[in-house]
DNA sequence: AACAATGTTCAGTC
DNA sequence: GGACTGAACATTGT
């Protein structure tokens, strides 16, 4: 599920998270948990709490204070592909940030990958069957780019409008821009209509402003309805459907290393 | 059985 | 050496 809206709205659970002391932390996935060995999280944090969540694009990270009140290292947290987090209180119950559709999703014990148990009872859980989501000590953020949520039109111009690159490949860049992901650059794209194999460099200005905007509208309107996949043409990224717009054919092909769906017509 | 999946990363190539 | 591409990663669902 996870894209900038899903990841924002995981980082709003985590928020029930914070302040809780840490009684004990599970870290045996040393594939979730590499470079790390099993017990090195443990170690760092049990005894001391989470004292904020914060989000930049997909990447999570949880700032810590030890048992003295001193700060700690930084928790980074990102759900991959597919995973999600999971705040309970002390009887169990679900902690805020649930999504806004009911989620039938069945919850695997095998498919927590990482959980944190606090001292009144309640944990943090990482769920995630496909096991690309990852939890480490210091997160590197360096080598991400300004916030897709937060960048301004300026900095979105020259850092997108850029490169030989097709224009879907330069949105779903991390390092130029972080937050976007393979459904919501077709919806992006889709709206301005923009072909998504054009080279980057090639986009006048107001083509990239028109991007900018749709990006804008794209994420607000994912996070207020509760994902990515919520997105206008979403429903149409099948086979033998039809632009919503025009009527011409959706047609698909790989750009940018990702299935990419668009109109035959608006998008050429 | 083969392939795609809302993501990232690493080894190659130009 | 930077920019770019494609395969690999772990696992599940179709």
């Amino acid at each position: 599920m996870p894209e900038l809206p899903e990841v924002e709205s995981a980082r709003q659970a985590l928020e029930s998270a914070l302040d809780r002391e840490i009684q004990a932390v599970d870290d045996n996935d040393e594939w979730v948990s590499r470079p790390h060995r099993p017990g090195d999280i443990a170690r760092a944090l049990v005894g001391g709490r989470l004292v904020a969540a914060h989000r930049r694009g997909k990447t999570m990270w949880l700032d810590t204070v030890g048992p003295d009140g001193e700060a700690g290292p930084p928790l980074g947290v990102h759900l991959g592909m597919g995973g999600r987090i999971i705040v309970t209180g002390p009887d169990g119950e679900r902690g805020g940030g649930e999504p806004v559709r009911p989620d039938r999703t069945p919850r695997k014990a095998e498919w927590d990958r990482f959980t944190m148990t606090f001292t009144d009872g309640g944990q943090l859980r990482l769920f995630d069957k496909r096991r690309l989501g990852r939890v480490r000590l210091d997160p590197d953020l360096s080598e991400l780019g300004p916030d897709a949520e937060t960048i301004t039109r300026e900095e979105f111009r020259t850092r997108v409008g850029r490169g030989r690159a097709p224009v879907k490949a330069r949105l779903l860049d991390q390092s130029v821009l972080a937050g976007v992901g393979n459904l919501l650059a077709d919806e992006i794209l889709w709206q301005a209509a923009v072909s998504p194999s054009a080279p980057a460099g090639d986009l006048d200005g107001d083509t990239l402003d028109r991007l900018y905007a749709a990006m804008q509208r794209a994420i607000a309107g994912a996070i207020a309805n509760g994902g990515a996949h919520t997105g206008e043409v979403n429903p149409f990224r099948h086979a033998d459907a039809s632009c919503p717009r025009c009527g011409a054919p959706m047609v698909h092909g790989t750009v940018g290393g990702r299935t990419t769906w668009w109109c035959s017509a608006e998008q050429s």
